[in-house]
RNA sequence: CGGGGCGUAGCUCAGCUUGGUAGAGCGCUUCGUUUGGGACGAAGAGGCCGCAGGUUCAAGUCCUGUCGCCCCGACCA
Protein backbone atom coordinates (compact mmCIF):
# COMPACT_ATOMS: atom_id res chain seq x y z
CA UNK A 1 0.00 0.00 0.00
CA UNK A 2 1.27 3.47 -1.01
CA UNK A 3 1.56 5.94 1.32
CA UNK A 4 -0.77 9.08 0.82
CA UNK A 5 1.78 12.10 0.28
CA UNK A 6 1.31 16.00 -0.63
CA UNK A 7 2.23 16.48 -4.44
CA UNK A 8 2.33 20.11 -4.67
CA UNK A 9 2.22 19.86 -8.44
CA UNK A 10 -1.02 18.97 -8.98
CA UNK A 11 -2.61 20.12 -5.08
CA UNK A 12 -3.52 16.46 -4.78
CA UNK A 13 -2.80 13.64 -1.84
CA UNK A 14 -2.35 10.61 -3.92
CA UNK A 15 -3.73 7.71 -2.00
CA UNK A 16 -3.29 5.02 -4.38
CA UNK A 17 -0.72 3.94 -6.82
CA UNK A 18 -1.17 4.04 -10.44
CA UNK A 19 -2.61 1.31 -12.29
CA UNK A 20 0.09 0.67 -14.33
CA UNK A 21 2.65 -0.60 -14.22
CA UNK A 22 1.55 -2.54 -11.16
CA UNK A 23 -1.65 -3.54 -11.36
CA UNK A 24 -1.52 -5.16 -8.10
CA UNK A 25 -0.21 -2.85 -5.82
CA UNK A 26 -3.25 -0.33 -7.40
CA UNK A 27 -6.06 -3.45 -7.25
CA UNK A 28 -4.69 -4.11 -3.27
CA UNK A 29 -4.49 -0.37 -2.99
CA UNK A 30 -8.00 0.40 -4.03
CA UNK A 31 -9.83 -2.26 -2.19
CA UNK A 32 -8.86 -1.20 1.06
CA UNK A 33 -8.75 2.45 0.70
CA UNK A 34 -12.03 2.43 -0.67
CA UNK A 35 -13.24 0.42 2.16
CA UNK A 36 -14.72 -2.64 -0.03
CA UNK A 37 -12.87 -4.99 2.57
CA UNK A 38 -10.33 -4.75 5.48
CA UNK A 39 -8.14 -7.70 6.29
CA UNK A 40 -9.39 -9.98 9.12
CA UNK A 41 -7.75 -11.31 11.84
CA UNK A 42 -8.04 -14.48 10.07
CA UNK A 43 -5.18 -16.10 7.21
CA UNK A 44 -6.55 -15.67 4.14
CA UNK A 45 -10.17 -14.18 4.81
CA UNK A 46 -11.73 -10.68 4.25
CA UNK A 47 -14.16 -8.56 5.68
CA UNK A 48 -16.77 -7.61 3.40
CA UNK A 49 -17.32 -3.67 5.06
CA UNK A 50 -20.49 -1.70 4.28
CA UNK A 51 -19.28 -0.34 0.82
CA UNK A 52 -18.04 -3.61 -0.39
CA UNK A 53 -21.22 -5.28 0.38
CA UNK A 54 -23.40 -3.02 -0.87
CA UNK A 55 -21.45 -4.03 -4.42
CA UNK A 56 -22.51 -7.76 -3.36
CA UNK A 57 -26.30 -6.88 -2.73
CA UNK A 58 -26.29 -5.40 -6.34
CA UNK A 59 -25.25 -8.44 -7.55
CA UNK A 60 -27.58 -10.74 -5.75
CA UNK A 61 -30.41 -8.38 -6.66
CA UNK A 62 -30.06 -8.67 -10.60
CA UNK A 63 -28.61 -11.99 -10.78
CA UNK A 64 -31.49 -13.23 -8.16
CA UNK A 65 -34.11 -11.46 -9.86
CA UNK A 66 -32.71 -13.18 -13.53
CA UNK A 67 -32.68 -16.79 -11.60
CA UNK A 68 -36.25 -16.24 -10.74
CA UNK A 69 -37.16 -15.33 -14.35
CA UNK A 70 -35.83 -18.12 -15.83
CA UNK A 71 -37.31 -20.32 -12.71
CA UNK A 72 -35.36 -21.33 -9.95
CA UNK A 73 -36.06 -20.53 -6.16
CA UNK A 74 -33.45 -19.77 -3.56
CA UNK A 75 -33.04 -22.61 -0.80
CA UNK A 76 -30.39 -23.42 2.02
CA UNK A 77 -28.13 -26.00 2.80
CA UNK A 78 -26.15 -26.94 5.43
CA UNK A 79 -21.99 -25.81 6.03
CA UNK A 80 -20.79 -29.38 6.95
CA UNK A 81 -20.69 -32.01 4.55
CA UNK A 82 -19.92 -35.59 6.16
CA UNK A 83 -17.08 -37.42 5.02
CA UNK A 84 -18.47 -40.79 3.68
CA UNK A 85 -20.69 -38.50 1.97
CA UNK A 86 -18.19 -36.83 0.10
CA UNK A 87 -15.73 -39.59 -1.00
CA UNK A 88 -18.54 -40.94 -3.49
CA UNK A 89 -18.01 -39.14 -6.58
CA UNK A 90 -14.39 -39.96 -7.12
CA UNK A 91 -13.09 -37.50 -9.41
CA UNK A 92 -15.07 -34.12 -7.54
CA UNK A 93 -13.13 -35.71 -4.17
CA UNK A 94 -9.68 -36.23 -6.07
CA UNK A 95 -10.26 -32.72 -7.36
CA UNK A 96 -11.26 -30.85 -3.76
CA UNK A 97 -9.27 -33.22 -1.12
CA UNK A 98 -6.39 -30.80 -1.51
CA UNK A 99 -8.65 -27.68 -0.25
CA UNK A 100 -10.79 -29.06 2.30
CA UNK A 101 -10.99 -28.29 5.50
CA UNK A 102 -12.11 -30.40 8.16
CA UNK A 103 -13.97 -29.91 11.46
CA UNK A 104 -12.55 -33.10 13.76
CA UNK A 105 -14.10 -32.11 16.82
CA UNK A 106 -17.22 -30.89 18.53
CA UNK A 107 -17.21 -29.18 22.35
CA UNK A 108 -14.39 -31.02 24.17
CA UNK A 109 -15.17 -34.63 21.69
CA UNK A 110 -13.13 -35.60 18.99
CA UNK A 111 -15.73 -36.55 16.06
CA UNK A 112 -15.98 -40.13 15.45
CA UNK A 113 -16.61 -39.26 11.48
CA UNK A 114 -14.75 -36.11 10.12
CA UNK A 115 -16.97 -33.03 8.25
CA UNK A 116 -15.89 -31.41 5.90
CA UNK A 117 -16.66 -27.14 5.49
CA UNK A 118 -18.07 -26.82 2.00
CA UNK A 119 -15.96 -26.23 -0.55
CA UNK A 120 -18.91 -26.49 -2.66
CA UNK A 121 -22.35 -28.03 -2.43
CA UNK A 122 -22.73 -31.09 -5.01
CA UNK A 123 -22.85 -33.48 -2.44
CA UNK A 124 -25.14 -32.11 0.18
CA UNK A 125 -27.97 -31.16 -2.51
CA UNK A 126 -27.28 -34.54 -4.60
CA UNK A 127 -27.90 -36.53 -1.24
CA UNK A 128 -31.42 -34.26 -0.57
CA UNK A 129 -32.77 -34.76 -4.31
CA UNK A 130 -31.98 -37.99 -4.01
CA UNK A 131 -35.10 -37.78 -0.95
CA UNK A 132 -36.98 -35.76 -2.84
CA UNK A 133 -37.00 -36.93 -6.25
CA UNK A 134 -39.02 -40.00 -6.61
CA UNK A 135 -40.89 -39.25 -9.95
CA UNK A 136 -40.73 -37.89 -13.38
CA UNK A 137 -43.06 -35.04 -12.03
CA UNK A 138 -41.17 -33.96 -9.59
CA UNK A 139 -38.50 -33.09 -12.35
CA UNK A 140 -37.33 -30.20 -13.36
CA UNK A 141 -35.97 -29.28 -9.86
CA UNK A 142 -34.35 -25.75 -9.90
CA UNK A 143 -32.73 -24.37 -6.76
CA UNK A 144 -30.08 -21.89 -6.09
CA UNK A 145 -28.25 -21.10 -3.04
CA UNK A 146 -26.51 -17.75 -1.92
CA UNK A 147 -23.88 -19.60 0.56
CA UNK A 148 -20.26 -19.04 1.46
CA UNK A 149 -17.63 -21.33 0.68
CA UNK A 150 -14.12 -22.50 1.70
CA UNK A 151 -11.30 -23.63 0.22
CA UNK A 152 -7.56 -24.10 1.61
CA UNK A 153 -6.07 -21.58 -0.48
CA UNK A 154 -2.08 -20.87 -0.23
CA UNK A 155 -2.24 -17.62 -1.07
CA UNK A 156 -5.06 -14.77 -0.80
CA UNK A 157 -6.39 -11.16 -2.28
CA UNK A 158 -9.36 -9.58 -1.83
CA UNK A 159 -12.39 -10.74 -3.93
CA UNK A 160 -10.22 -12.55 -6.72
CA UNK A 161 -8.58 -15.28 -3.91
CA UNK A 162 -9.98 -15.44 -0.49
CA UNK A 163 -9.93 -19.00 1.48
CA UNK A 164 -13.96 -18.34 2.49
CA UNK A 165 -15.91 -16.49 -0.12
CA UNK A 166 -19.62 -15.71 -0.90
CA UNK A 167 -20.60 -16.87 -4.08
CA UNK A 168 -24.29 -18.83 -5.52
CA UNK A 169 -24.81 -22.02 -6.70
CA UNK A 170 -26.88 -23.21 -8.81
CA UNK A 171 -28.22 -27.28 -8.13
CA UNK A 172 -30.80 -28.64 -10.68
CA UNK A 173 -31.78 -32.01 -11.43
CA UNK A 174 -33.55 -33.08 -15.38
CA UNK A 175 -34.93 -36.14 -16.77
CA UNK A 176 -32.68 -35.98 -20.07
CA UNK A 177 -29.77 -35.44 -21.00
CA UNK A 178 -31.03 -32.87 -23.69
CA UNK A 179 -33.03 -30.55 -20.50
CA UNK A 180 -30.06 -30.18 -18.48
CA UNK A 181 -27.37 -29.36 -21.18
CA UNK A 182 -29.80 -26.41 -22.22
CA UNK A 183 -29.84 -25.55 -18.41
CA UNK A 184 -26.51 -25.53 -18.40
CA UNK A 185 -25.99 -23.14 -21.80
CA UNK A 186 -29.37 -20.86 -20.35
CA UNK A 187 -27.46 -20.31 -17.17
CA UNK A 188 -23.97 -19.23 -19.11
CA UNK A 189 -26.49 -16.64 -21.17
CA UNK A 190 -27.51 -15.52 -18.07
CA UNK A 191 -24.18 -14.93 -16.86
CA UNK A 192 -23.17 -13.49 -19.86
CA UNK A 193 -25.87 -10.98 -19.18
CA UNK A 194 -25.27 -10.09 -16.06
CA UNK A 195 -21.28 -9.48 -16.61
CA UNK A 196 -22.12 -6.93 -19.78
CA UNK A 197 -25.52 -5.18 -18.84
CA UNK A 198 -24.87 -5.05 -14.91
CA UNK A 199 -21.16 -5.30 -13.96
CA UNK A 200 -20.31 -3.77 -17.84
CA UNK A 201 -17.64 -6.35 -18.05
CA UNK A 202 -17.39 -7.82 -21.59
CA UNK A 203 -16.91 -11.45 -21.74
CA UNK A 204 -16.07 -14.09 -24.01
CA UNK A 205 -18.33 -17.23 -23.36
CA UNK A 206 -17.56 -20.80 -24.19
CA UNK A 207 -16.57 -24.46 -23.69
CA UNK A 208 -13.70 -25.31 -21.09
CA UNK A 209 -11.13 -27.72 -21.84
CA UNK A 210 -10.88 -31.16 -20.74
CA UNK A 211 -8.11 -29.67 -18.23
CA UNK A 212 -10.06 -27.39 -17.03
CA UNK A 213 -13.46 -29.11 -16.94
CA UNK A 214 -14.87 -29.16 -13.19
CA UNK A 215 -14.32 -32.47 -11.05
CA UNK A 216 -17.08 -34.55 -12.21
CA UNK A 217 -18.63 -32.48 -14.67
CA UNK A 218 -19.38 -33.90 -18.20
CA UNK A 219 -18.80 -30.61 -19.65
CA UNK A 220 -17.92 -26.89 -18.24
CA UNK A 221 -18.91 -23.63 -19.64
CA UNK A 222 -17.30 -20.52 -18.34
CA UNK A 223 -17.46 -16.39 -19.17
CA UNK A 224 -13.59 -15.37 -19.16
CA UNK A 225 -13.18 -11.36 -18.75
CA UNK A 226 -9.68 -9.93 -19.95
CA UNK A 227 -7.82 -7.67 -17.30
CA UNK A 228 -5.46 -5.20 -18.34
CA UNK A 229 -2.48 -6.53 -17.43
CA UNK A 230 -3.17 -9.30 -20.14
CA UNK A 231 -4.47 -11.58 -17.75
CA UNK A 232 -7.68 -13.34 -17.88
CA UNK A 233 -10.22 -13.87 -15.25
CA UNK A 234 -13.05 -16.71 -15.09
CA UNK A 235 -15.77 -15.07 -13.81
CA UNK A 236 -18.78 -17.30 -13.53
CA UNK A 237 -18.86 -20.72 -14.91
CA UNK A 238 -21.78 -23.81 -15.48
CA UNK A 239 -21.54 -27.24 -15.49
CA UNK A 240 -23.19 -30.00 -16.97
CA UNK A 241 -22.94 -32.85 -14.65
CA UNK A 242 -24.58 -35.55 -17.36
CA UNK A 243 -25.34 -38.63 -14.66
CA UNK A 244 -21.58 -38.72 -12.69
CA UNK A 245 -23.40 -37.30 -9.49
CA UNK A 246 -26.84 -39.17 -9.75
CA UNK A 247 -24.89 -42.00 -10.07
CA UNK A 248 -23.04 -41.63 -7.48
CA UNK A 249 -25.42 -40.35 -5.11
CA UNK A 250 -28.38 -42.32 -6.08
CA UNK A 251 -30.62 -39.56 -7.56
CA UNK A 252 -33.31 -41.77 -9.23
CA UNK A 253 -36.84 -41.09 -10.71
CA UNK A 254 -39.26 -43.44 -12.37
CA UNK A 255 -39.99 -41.91 -15.47
CA UNK A 256 -43.25 -42.34 -17.81
CA UNK A 257 -42.37 -45.27 -19.17
CA UNK A 258 -41.88 -46.74 -15.75
CA UNK A 259 -38.47 -47.28 -16.00
CA UNK A 260 -36.21 -46.39 -13.19
CA UNK A 261 -33.77 -43.68 -14.55
CA UNK A 262 -31.02 -41.74 -13.08
CA UNK A 263 -31.23 -38.05 -13.81
CA UNK A 264 -29.45 -35.66 -15.15
CA UNK A 265 -28.00 -32.87 -12.81
CA UNK A 266 -26.18 -29.42 -13.70
CA UNK A 267 -24.58 -26.64 -11.36
CA UNK A 268 -23.52 -23.19 -11.84
CA UNK A 269 -22.21 -20.35 -9.65
CA UNK A 270 -20.66 -16.88 -9.64
CA UNK A 271 -18.34 -15.66 -6.58
CA UNK A 272 -17.80 -11.97 -5.61
CA UNK A 273 -14.50 -12.36 -8.21
CA UNK A 274 -16.60 -10.69 -10.32
CA UNK A 275 -16.53 -7.72 -8.12
CA UNK A 276 -12.44 -8.51 -8.56
CA UNK A 277 -12.97 -8.42 -12.35
CA UNK A 278 -15.04 -5.32 -12.14
CA UNK A 279 -12.78 -3.29 -10.35
CA UNK A 280 -9.62 -4.23 -12.49
CA UNK A 281 -11.66 -3.67 -15.44
CA UNK A 282 -12.81 -0.48 -15.47
CA UNK A 283 -10.59 1.68 -12.32
CA UNK A 284 -8.42 4.13 -13.23
CA UNK A 285 -5.47 6.02 -11.65
CA UNK A 286 -8.11 7.79 -9.31
CA UNK A 287 -9.81 4.62 -8.16
CA UNK A 288 -12.79 2.72 -8.29
CA UNK A 289 -15.22 3.37 -11.86
CA UNK A 290 -18.43 1.67 -10.48
CA UNK A 291 -20.56 0.74 -13.03
CA UNK A 292 -24.17 2.56 -12.38
CA UNK A 293 -26.03 -0.53 -11.41
CA UNK A 294 -23.72 -1.77 -9.54
CA UNK A 295 -22.91 0.77 -7.42
CA UNK A 296 -23.75 0.99 -3.72
CA UNK A 297 -24.24 5.06 -4.21
CA UNK A 298 -25.22 6.24 -7.77
CA UNK A 299 -25.10 10.00 -6.84
CA UNK A 300 -22.97 12.25 -4.39
CA UNK A 301 -24.22 15.20 -3.63
CA UNK A 302 -21.43 17.66 -2.44
CA UNK A 303 -22.47 21.01 -1.14
CA UNK A 304 -20.31 24.15 -0.79
CA UNK A 305 -20.80 26.26 2.10
CA UNK A 306 -20.21 29.60 2.73
CA UNK A 307 -19.41 30.23 6.42
CA UNK A 308 -22.63 30.39 8.05
CA UNK A 309 -24.92 30.07 5.49
CA UNK A 310 -26.37 26.40 5.38
CA UNK A 311 -28.34 26.91 1.91
CA UNK A 312 -26.66 24.45 -0.30
CA UNK A 313 -26.33 21.49 2.30
CA UNK A 314 -30.22 22.03 2.95
CA UNK A 315 -30.69 22.29 -0.75
CA UNK A 316 -29.22 19.45 -1.03
CA UNK A 317 -30.81 17.06 1.31
CA UNK A 318 -34.23 18.31 0.24
CA UNK A 319 -33.29 17.16 -3.73
CA UNK A 320 -31.99 13.68 -2.01
CA UNK A 321 -34.92 13.25 -0.37
CA UNK A 322 -36.61 13.69 -3.29
CA UNK A 323 -34.23 11.79 -5.56
CA UNK A 324 -34.88 8.74 -3.13
CA UNK A 325 -38.54 8.65 -2.70
CA UNK A 326 -38.05 8.02 -6.88
CA UNK A 327 -35.70 5.09 -5.84
CA UNK A 328 -32.27 6.59 -6.47
CA UNK A 329 -29.55 5.43 -4.35
CA UNK A 330 -27.86 9.17 -3.20
CA UNK A 331 -25.87 10.36 -0.33
CA UNK A 332 -25.46 14.04 0.47
CA UNK A 333 -21.79 14.33 1.49
CA UNK A 334 -21.87 17.41 4.54
CA UNK A 335 -19.05 16.50 6.55
CA UNK A 336 -16.56 19.38 7.40
CA UNK A 337 -14.28 18.94 4.42
CA UNK A 338 -13.06 20.72 1.82
CA UNK A 339 -14.88 20.59 -1.36
CA UNK A 340 -11.73 19.22 -3.23
CA UNK A 341 -11.33 16.73 -0.42
CA UNK A 342 -14.78 15.50 -0.98
CA UNK A 343 -14.34 15.14 -4.82
CA UNK A 344 -11.06 13.44 -4.54
CA UNK A 345 -12.64 10.81 -1.82
CA UNK A 346 -15.98 9.86 -3.60
CA UNK A 347 -14.07 9.94 -7.35
CA UNK A 348 -11.76 6.93 -5.57
CA UNK A 349 -14.37 5.05 -4.35
CA UNK A 350 -16.09 5.39 -7.61
CA UNK A 351 -19.42 6.93 -6.91
CA UNK A 352 -20.70 7.09 -11.13
CA UNK A 353 -22.12 10.25 -10.64
CA UNK A 354 -21.17 13.67 -8.14
CA UNK A 355 -23.70 16.50 -7.52
CA UNK A 356 -22.01 20.07 -6.96
CA UNK A 357 -24.31 22.87 -5.49
CA UNK A 358 -23.12 25.74 -4.23
CA UNK A 359 -23.98 29.74 -4.20
CA UNK A 360 -23.82 30.11 -7.50
CA UNK A 361 -25.67 27.15 -8.45
CA UNK A 362 -28.64 28.30 -5.84
CA UNK A 363 -28.98 31.11 -7.75
CA UNK A 364 -29.29 29.87 -11.22
CA UNK A 365 -31.51 26.83 -9.66
CA UNK A 366 -29.90 24.43 -10.94
CA UNK A 367 -26.60 21.74 -10.13
CA UNK A 368 -23.76 20.63 -12.04
CA UNK A 369 -23.45 17.22 -12.46
CA UNK A 370 -20.20 15.64 -12.90
CA UNK A 371 -18.86 11.96 -14.53
CA UNK A 372 -16.80 9.62 -13.02
CA UNK A 373 -16.39 7.61 -16.55
CA UNK A 374 -15.15 10.58 -18.03
CA UNK A 375 -11.88 12.43 -17.28
CA UNK A 376 -11.52 15.67 -16.04
CA UNK A 377 -12.13 18.44 -18.64
CA UNK A 378 -13.52 15.95 -21.30
CA UNK A 379 -16.28 17.09 -23.08
CA UNK A 380 -19.56 15.93 -21.38
CA UNK A 381 -17.73 15.54 -18.23
CA UNK A 382 -19.82 18.06 -16.21
CA UNK A 383 -23.70 19.27 -17.29
CA UNK A 384 -25.72 21.95 -15.09
CA UNK A 385 -28.70 20.23 -14.23
CA UNK A 386 -31.69 22.08 -13.48
CA UNK A 387 -33.21 21.20 -10.18
CA UNK A 388 -37.08 19.95 -11.13
CA UNK A 389 -34.73 18.04 -14.11
CA UNK A 390 -32.51 15.90 -12.09
CA UNK A 391 -35.20 12.96 -11.15
CA UNK A 392 -35.45 12.63 -15.57
CA UNK A 393 -31.48 13.74 -16.41
CA UNK A 394 -30.09 11.43 -13.63
CA UNK A 395 -31.15 8.25 -15.79
CA UNK A 396 -29.98 9.05 -18.90
CA UNK A 397 -26.82 9.91 -17.40
CA UNK A 398 -26.41 7.06 -15.38
CA UNK A 399 -27.18 4.51 -18.28
CA UNK A 400 -24.50 6.73 -20.33
CA UNK A 401 -22.02 6.19 -17.73
CA UNK A 402 -22.84 2.18 -18.08
CA UNK A 403 -22.37 2.20 -21.30
CA UNK A 404 -19.92 4.49 -21.91
CA UNK A 405 -17.49 2.36 -18.91
CA UNK A 406 -18.71 -0.85 -21.14
CA UNK A 407 -17.67 0.93 -23.97
CA UNK A 408 -14.21 1.28 -22.85
CA UNK A 409 -14.04 -2.37 -21.56
CA UNK A 410 -15.03 -3.82 -25.07
CA UNK A 411 -12.63 -1.73 -26.59
CA UNK A 412 -10.13 -2.61 -24.69
CA UNK A 413 -11.34 -6.68 -25.19
CA UNK A 414 -11.43 -6.25 -28.74
CA UNK A 415 -8.04 -4.50 -29.18
CA UNK A 416 -5.96 -6.93 -26.66
CA UNK A 417 -7.78 -9.98 -28.97
CA UNK A 418 -5.87 -11.37 -32.01
CA UNK A 419 -6.64 -14.30 -34.27
CA UNK A 420 -3.14 -15.61 -34.94
CA UNK A 421 -2.28 -18.17 -37.52
CA UNK A 422 1.60 -18.22 -36.79
CA UNK A 423 3.06 -20.76 -34.33
CA UNK A 424 5.99 -18.38 -33.01
CA UNK A 425 3.26 -15.42 -32.93
CA UNK A 426 1.07 -17.70 -30.80
CA UNK A 427 3.78 -18.35 -28.18
CA UNK A 428 5.45 -14.65 -28.21
CA UNK A 429 1.76 -13.45 -27.48
CA UNK A 430 0.81 -15.93 -24.82
CA UNK A 431 4.24 -15.37 -23.02
CA UNK A 432 3.82 -11.47 -23.21
CA UNK A 433 0.28 -11.34 -21.75
CA UNK A 434 -0.85 -9.97 -24.65
CA UNK A 435 -4.24 -10.70 -24.24
CA UNK A 436 -7.07 -13.01 -25.57
CA UNK A 437 -4.86 -15.57 -28.30
CA UNK A 438 -7.55 -17.32 -30.32
CA UNK A 439 -6.57 -19.66 -32.43
CA UNK A 440 -7.71 -23.46 -34.06
CA UNK A 441 -6.69 -25.54 -31.27
CA UNK A 442 -6.62 -29.58 -31.82
CA UNK A 443 -8.42 -29.98 -28.29
CA UNK A 444 -5.57 -32.62 -27.09
CA UNK A 445 -4.40 -32.12 -23.41
CA UNK A 446 -0.82 -32.70 -24.19
CA UNK A 447 -1.06 -30.09 -26.56
CA UNK A 448 -2.39 -27.52 -24.27
CA UNK A 449 0.15 -28.92 -21.21
CA UNK A 450 3.01 -28.25 -23.71
CA UNK A 451 1.77 -24.38 -24.34
CA UNK A 452 1.44 -23.82 -20.65
CA UNK A 453 5.11 -25.45 -19.74
CA UNK A 454 6.66 -23.12 -22.53
CA UNK A 455 4.51 -19.67 -21.96
CA UNK A 456 1.91 -20.05 -18.69
CA UNK A 457 -0.94 -19.70 -21.00
CA UNK A 458 -3.80 -21.98 -21.22
CA UNK A 459 -6.96 -22.23 -22.95
CA UNK A 460 -9.64 -20.00 -21.65
CA UNK A 461 -12.58 -21.43 -23.59
CA UNK A 462 -13.36 -23.01 -26.80
CA UNK A 463 -15.99 -22.72 -29.46
CA UNK A 464 -16.76 -24.01 -32.54
CA UNK A 465 -13.88 -24.11 -35.41
CA UNK A 466 -13.96 -20.88 -37.49
CA UNK A 467 -12.84 -22.35 -40.20
CA UNK A 468 -12.77 -25.92 -41.68
CA UNK A 469 -9.69 -27.69 -42.08
CA UNK A 470 -7.65 -25.50 -40.00
CA UNK A 471 -4.77 -26.86 -38.55
CA UNK A 472 -3.51 -26.54 -34.40
CA UNK A 473 -1.62 -23.35 -34.68
CA UNK A 474 0.21 -24.58 -31.27
CA UNK A 475 1.21 -27.96 -32.17
CA UNK A 476 0.06 -28.45 -36.24
CA UNK A 477 -2.39 -31.50 -35.82
CA UNK A 478 -5.92 -31.32 -37.25
CA UNK A 479 -7.83 -28.81 -35.57
CA UNK A 480 -10.97 -29.15 -33.38
CA UNK A 481 -12.74 -26.14 -32.53
CA UNK A 482 -11.41 -22.48 -32.03
CA UNK A 483 -9.21 -21.54 -28.37
CA UNK A 484 -8.88 -18.76 -26.71
CA UNK A 485 -5.60 -19.27 -25.00
CA UNK A 486 -4.18 -16.67 -21.88
CA UNK A 487 -2.39 -16.46 -18.81
CA UNK A 488 -4.97 -16.14 -16.01
CA UNK A 489 -5.68 -15.45 -12.05
C1' C B 1 3.94 -25.57 -1.43
C1' G B 2 8.59 -23.03 -3.59
C1' G B 3 11.20 -17.84 -4.03
C1' G B 4 11.45 -12.86 -1.95
C1' G B 5 10.08 -9.12 1.71
C1' C B 6 7.95 -7.23 6.30
C1' G B 7 5.98 -7.11 11.71
C1' U B 8 7.65 -0.15 16.10
C1' A B 9 1.07 4.98 17.43
C1' G B 10 -5.19 4.20 13.69
C1' C B 11 -2.05 4.37 8.64
C1' U B 12 2.84 4.70 6.02
C1' C B 13 7.46 4.24 7.99
C1' A B 14 12.50 5.95 10.51
C1' G B 15 15.35 4.12 14.63
C1' C B 16 18.62 -1.77 14.79
C1' U B 17 25.00 -1.76 11.66
C1' U B 18 27.81 0.41 16.90
C1' G B 19 22.45 -1.95 23.25
C1' G B 20 21.60 3.49 27.34
C1' U B 21 14.79 8.76 28.27
C1' A B 22 10.00 5.80 22.10
C1' G B 23 10.37 9.15 16.93
C1' A B 24 8.33 11.62 12.09
C1' G B 25 4.49 12.53 8.53
C1' C B 26 -0.50 11.64 7.82
C1' G B 27 -4.92 10.53 10.57
C1' C B 28 -7.69 11.37 15.37
C1' U B 29 -9.75 14.99 19.58
C1' U B 30 -10.86 20.29 21.13
C1' C B 31 -11.20 25.54 19.82
C1' G B 32 -11.02 29.22 16.05
C1' U B 33 -10.68 30.76 10.98
C1' U B 34 -12.12 28.26 6.37
C1' U B 35 -14.85 25.57 2.15
C1' G B 36 -16.16 25.98 -6.45
C1' G B 37 -10.27 20.31 -6.95
C1' G B 38 -7.27 16.70 -1.32
C1' A B 39 -7.34 24.32 3.70
C1' C B 40 -4.74 26.95 8.00
C1' G B 41 -3.41 28.08 13.18
C1' A B 42 -3.16 26.73 18.33
C1' A B 43 -3.60 23.05 22.00
C1' G B 44 -4.01 17.74 23.00
C1' A B 45 -4.61 12.26 23.12
C1' G B 46 -2.41 8.07 21.46
C1' G B 47 3.05 2.51 22.23
C1' C B 48 3.63 -4.77 26.57
C1' C B 49 8.52 -1.97 19.41
C1' G B 50 4.06 -9.45 16.76
C1' C B 51 4.79 -13.35 20.70
C1' A B 52 8.04 -16.57 23.89
C1' G B 53 12.67 -17.66 25.72
C1' G B 54 17.96 -16.25 26.18
C1' U B 55 22.55 -12.94 26.65
C1' U B 56 23.39 -8.29 29.50
C1' C B 57 23.80 -3.73 34.92
C1' A B 58 20.55 -2.45 30.70
C1' A B 59 17.22 -5.16 24.66
C1' G B 60 12.92 -1.93 19.72
C1' U B 61 18.26 -2.85 18.78
C1' C B 62 22.18 -8.90 19.83
C1' C B 63 20.95 -14.64 19.86
C1' U B 64 17.25 -18.81 19.50
C1' G B 65 12.45 -20.26 18.61
C1' U B 66 7.59 -19.22 17.17
C1' C B 67 3.21 -16.83 15.06
C1' G B 68 1.31 -13.68 11.44
C1' C B 69 1.05 -10.69 7.02
C1' C B 70 2.36 -8.94 1.96
C1' C B 71 4.41 -9.73 -3.08
C1' C B 72 5.97 -13.20 -7.19
C1' G B 73 5.32 -18.29 -8.91
C1' A B 74 2.35 -23.29 -8.88
C1' C B 75 -3.39 -24.46 -7.77
C1' C B 76 -8.46 -22.80 -7.62
C1' A B 77 -14.20 -19.38 -8.48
Amino acid sequence: MSEPSRNPDDGFVKEIPPKAPDLSAWYTAVCLKAELVSYAPVRGCVVLRPYGFGLWENLQKHLDERFKATGHENAYFPLLIPESLLTKEAEHVEGFAPEVAWVTEGGQEKLEERLAIRPTSEVIIGVMYAKWIQSYRDLPVLINQWANVLRWEKATRPFLRTMEFLWQEGHTAHASAKEAREETEQMLAVYKDFAENVAAVPVYAGVKSASERFPGAVETYSIEALMPDGKALQSATSHDLGQNFSKAYDITFVDADQQIKHVYTTSWGMSWRMLGAMIMAHGDDRGLRIPPKMAPIEAVFVPIVRGENRGAADKAHELAKSLRAQGYRVRVDDRDQTPGWKYAEWEMRGVPLRIEIGPRDLESGSAMVVRRDKQKGEDGAKVSVPFDELGARLRELLDQVHISLFEQAKAFLESHTFAVSDRDEFFEKCRSRAGMIDIPWCGRAECEASVKAQTGATTRNTRPLQKAGAACVACGEPAKVNAYFAQSY
